[in-house]
DNA sequence: AATCCATTAAACACGC
DNA sequence: CGCGTGTTTAATGGAT
């Protein structure tokens, strides 16, 4: 996918580089960023597509060299044949008639699940489909399983071999005559009617060995330790259901084990249940809880030592929350003792315990996985900032890079952020525009459809009502991402107007401040200085008014909410949109209403929009007049509704229409141009300003 | 399907 | 004449 999208946006940028090539011949702008995008673009084309900087983004994501998949593969085989192994093995401590109730058959799956080295098996998922997984599965289980079918068996006999030795240093001449029989496995199996303790010892010692042998070949990494196939299909699928149904095959494998050790014909089962289980369970209950804790370092904690303020965890709607459990309890105290009587320190809430904190880890690798392609995805889309960059890429990145970052930082509780995790420490890379993203995706992906940039997108107009915060919000990111702003060229040049000290703009003062404002009218120039003419003339909002310096233009507000949809209201609907619009829409209604919530908020807030604002210091004069006026757009704008606001935008209608002499003799527009020249500015602004052709070079 | 709207392209006029 | 500015028309396509 990111490798489509990568090779979309080449193609698209390729489209333009011809027009961009023209444009900047004729341009008075600074032509060298156009030139640059071109020729990268031309050049990462020649490399026949080596260049694609995005693949950095995909590569962490998708794409998986073939060593890894292959290595993936065994990992997946080696996990379902260790399955069978340890399934294999909790035979030796089930005895022939398995009662329900019996524990150490969880033993060894609690030891299968201290898996000292948690490989992500997901990945396997994320590049296979699930048939392809099926049968790859199914195959390479069968040949590992096969195999380790062997395996096991030498490693029986040696565990045959040194139970011998121990047995003649430590037991009697009758206890070595069972063991022959135990020896094979059907001769024991036929002998099950004797059932001696001491017999029952050996059993154990056995176990006990080949546990600690199955460990030791884990720790060599001979059987690497996997998340059960319980786990991953987890991992496919997790809803609490299948969790649950997890749990229930953790914690009740007697069925479907029993089933496949039959279908083995391993089954090992000697003695009768009742007596053995209290053997093997404190047996294997330490074994695999010390020797095998390494890097897990949260011992189970057992809930009937925690101490019961009302409320338990565990605890929730009459129901026992212990995994697989449901046990209905009627009040506190009936769960407290329901939850010492049945989960109480024994083996298998010890194993139920590991395989939680299997699940935990699982789910937090698949947190982590996700949320790292969810950085990717937004850096690709919207920084890009490993993208050949046109323009003064070591500068504008740093300096981007930064300035996002601090606007990052400084954003409002309030804002929809980015559901990064926390519990994963990711770059602190800005996600870009935080309203208008999607739009401004939409944008950005129809435009190279098109081959040449802006999008017109009708719903974009609806976005311009919230203009003011988007801008005040992103305007770092407008400034130094090469995106498309979701806005109408009417609406942006609107709001340059009103953004100016007199509400109005010579046409070149709004060219600058297209180009200062956005990286992406950095280019394209011609393209969308007609456009801004032609929008000027159009729409009646737009009033020219004579001047001595020539013509400058002013808003008319009335008109301009005159043609604006009534209906759009606001940012419900915009962030739905939105939402929707990038593929979220899935998300539950109250996130939505959340983020609409948030962004609602922002609007409403003045104090709430400093802190961007703050980070906007950078541009300096702009910035202060950017935020001074943004904020005082956005209590009236952004208390929504656009019918309610052409009132408040009275002043700016009959500044415009005064302007004449006095005002323009009084206010050279220039002035504005020539303080921003007088004053320094921040690397990445005066980068800016060099591509400027300015009117203030006059 | 019709209509509206935004965008883009382009032709043209005018003044400097 | 070239350029910037401004107007206008037409085509296109998304959205309603």
């Amino acid at each position: 996918m990111p490798a489509c999208d990568n090779r979309d946006d080449m193609d698209g940028e390729l489209e333009k580089v011809p027009v961009m090539m023209v444009e900047s011949a004729s341009e008075t702008i600074r032509t060298t960023p156009s030139n640059q995008n071109g020729v990268s673009s031309l050049n990462s084309q020649s490399d026949g597509g080596g260049g694609r900087e995005g693949g950095s983004n995909g590569d962490t994501n998708g794409e998986i060299s073939p060593v890894d998949f292959l290595h993936l593969q065994q990992q997946q085989a080696i996990q379902a044949a260790r399955q069978f192994l340890l399934q294999q093995a909790s035979g030796l401590n089930s005895p022939g008639n398995n009662e329900v109730k019996q524990s150490p058959v969880q033993v060894p799956v609690s030891m299968a699940m201290m898996s000292p080295q948690m490989i992500t098996p997901q990945q396997m998922q994320q590049i296979l489909s699930p048939p392809q997984l099926q049968a790859l599965l199914q195959q390479q289980q069968a040949l590992m399983l096969q195999q380790l079918q062997e395996y096991y068996k030498k490693q029986q006999e040696q565990l045959h071999l040194q139970l011998l030795t121990q047995q003649q240093q430590q037991q009697q001449q009758q206890q070595q005559q069972q063991q022959q029989q135990q020896a094979g496995k059907q001769a024991a199996k036929e002998q099950l009617g004797n059932k001696q303790l001491a017999f029952q010892q050996q059993l154990i010692q056995m176990q006990q060995l080949q546990q600690q042998h199955i460990l030791n070949l884990q720790r060599q990494g001979l059987v690497p330790m996997q998340p059960t196939a319980a786990m991953q299909s987890l991992q496919q699928a997790m809803c609490p259901s299948d969790l649950q149904q997890l749990w229930k095959e953790v914690s009740g494998v007697q069925s479907s084990e029993e089933a496949l050790k039959q279908a083995e014909g391993l089954d090992l089962s000697t003695n009768s249940s009742n007596s053995t289980s209290a053997f093997p369970k404190a047996a294997s209950a330490h074994i695999p809880l010390h020797s095998l804790s390494n890097g897990q370092s949260h011992t189970p904690k057992r809930d009937s030592h925690e101490e019961h303020a009302g409320s338990h965890p565990l605890y929730g709607h009459g129901e026992c929350k212990w995994p697989g459990c449901e046990a209905l309890c009627e009040d506190m105290g009936q769960f407290i003792k329901h939850l010492n009587n049945e989960h109480a320190l024994d083996d298998r809430s010890t194993a139920q315990c590991r395989v939680q904190m299997q699940v935990v880890q699982q789910l937090e690798i698949q947190l982590a996985k996700e949320s790292e392609r969810l950085q990717a995805m937004m850096t690709h889309l919207h920084m890009r900032p490993s993208e050949p960059k046109p323009f003064n890429q070591p500068l504008n990145l740093a300096s981007s890079g930064s300035l996002l970052k601090r606007d990052s930082d400084a954003y409002p509780e309030g804002l929809p952020h980015p559901p990064t995790s926390a519990a994963t420490p990711i770059t602190p890379l800005r996600q870009g525009p935080s309203v208008i993203s999607s739009s401004s995706l939409h944008t950005h992906s129809h435009s190279h459809t098109h081959g040449v940039g802006p999008i017109r997108r009708r719903n974009s107009d609806k976005y311009c009502t919230p203009i003011a915060s988007e801008l005040a919000q992103n305007c770092e990111f407008y400034k130094n991402a090469d995106v498309r702003p979701p806005f109408t060229y009417a609406s942006l040049i609107r709001h340059a107007i009103l953004e100016s000290p007199d509400r109005q703009l010579t046409l070149n003062e709004i060219y600058n401040w297209f180009t200062r404002k956005f990286a992406y009218f950095r280019r394209n120039t011609a393209t969308w200085k007609n456009a801004v003419r032609h929008n000027l003339s159009l729409h009646k909002c737009f009033v020219r008014v004579e001047n001595v310096k020539g013509a400058v233009w002013t808003v008319d507000e009335v008109e301009y909410q005159k043609r604006r949809p009534p209906k759009m209201t606001g940012s419900p609907t915009l962030v739905k949109n939105m939402i929707s619009g990038l593929g979220f829409g899935s998300l539950n209604a109250s996130y939505q209403a959340a983020l609409a919530e948030s962004s609602l908020s922002l609007l409403n807030s003045p104090s709430l929009m400093t802190p961007p604002s703050a980070a906007s210091l950078n541009m300096l004069h702009v910035g202060h007049d950017d935020v001074s006026s943004t904020v005082e757009q956005v209590n009236s704008n952004g208390s929504c509704s656009p019918t309610l606001s052409p009132q408040q935008y009275s002043h700016p209608v009959h500044v415009k229409e005064e302007p004449t002499e006095l005002e323009e003799d009084c206010r050279p527009v220039s002035l504005l141009a020539g303080v921003t020249h007088s004053l320094p500015l921040p690397s990445d602004e005066r980068d800016l300003e060099e591509d400027l052709p300015p009117e203030e070079l006059e």
